[in-house]
DNA sequence: ATTAATGTTCAGAA
DNA sequence: TTTCTGAACATTAA
């Protein structure tokens, strides 16, 4: 489940690696599931992009783009179960995007691997870009939203918090994990609706946000049961040991130590809260 | 051995 | 316009 700190600890870690070089090749890897969409037919993909060298490696909301010297981007989309690796794969069966370099370090290949196969990549022109994933389609980055960008995509909507959160429109980059997370460090009940919050809760909402992504980049992410999500190089991350109720039901509210942790399904997806200190 | 659950995004319906 | 539902997919737990 990549979300903002998983999607920015790939970015981060094959930045160093990728940045600077030079494309000699871009593949689709032969696995045995259906191929990747890949947009537009990687034939043309190829002619676009080799011998161009990427200038940057960036991240919008869960997004990863190599940025090419031609004004093209790559827009990785991992989706669920979606990696960026310079090393080995969890698996070699999922490996599904070679991006080649010019043969001159240690390290010349960049994978995509996706185990469920939901995960897209794309090559967009400059103006597309813009247009497709400019603020409109987007939305604010949650990492970087003010108090007053909170206030005013709060007040526009009576959907609950928790639903509203998961809307990239409104705060691009929070995922199913990290709303619940940031819900309780702000003790605001998931089930409220957003246009209901007081100024001073709203408040509480973008601080548990800031300091929950950034604590959550700190331990590079959050590995879940199933040890899907690792980063550049095929490590777990931490997070998940920090998890205030995420898939902690039953276990007592590390707040209030009065109540346990509850879970619910809100717009079919689980919502873990404390009934006691969550209002 | 079926069946449900997992989570992100988008298309299409309400 | 806004909100809701289901599909895409692979794997695991019940």
């Amino acid at each position: 489940m990549p979300e903002l700190p998983e999607v920015e600890t790939m970015v981060r870690g094959i930045r160093p690696f990728v940045a600077g070089r030079e494309l000699i090749g871009v593949r689709k890897c032969r696995c045995p599931c259906r191929p990747i969409l890949f947009e537009p037919a990687l034939p043309t993909v190829v002619r676009r992009v080799v011998g161009r060298t990427v200038l940057a490696v960036t991240r919008r909301a869960k997004r990863i783009l190599l940025e090419l010297d031609s004004g093209d981007a790559f827009v990785i989309e991992p989706r669920m179960t979606g990696l960026m690796l310079l090393g080995d794969p969890p698996d070699a069966g999922h490996l599904r995007v070679e991006w080649q370099f010019a043969p001159d370090r240690e390290i010349n290949s960049l994978w995509f691997w996706d185990r469920r196969g939901l995960g897209t990549v794309r090559l967009y022109r400059a103006e597309e870009l813009i247009q497709r994933l400019g603020p409109d389609k987007l939305g604010p980055d949650a990492l970087v939203m003010t108090a007053h960008d909170w206030r005013s995509r709060c007040q526009a909507t009576s959907r609950a918090i928790k639903v509203a959160l998961l809307d990239q429109r409104l705060a691009a980059g929070i995922g199913n994990l990290y709303a619940s997370e940031i819900l309780h460090l702000a003790q605001v009940d998931p089930a409220r609706p957003a246009n209901t919050l007081t100024r001073r809760e709203i408040d509480r909402l973008a601080a548990a946000n800031r300091s929950v992504l950034a604590e959550a980049i700190r331990h590079e992410g959050s590995t879940l049961g199933d040890g899907t999500y690792r980063n550049a190089l095929n490590q777990a991350g931490d997070y998940q040991n920090c998890h205030r109720v995420y898939q902690r039901a039953g276990e007592l509210c590390p707040t209030c130590a009065r109540a346990k942790i509850c879970r619910i399904v809100q717009a079919q997806r689980a919502t873990f809260y404390c009934p006691h200190c969550q209002k």
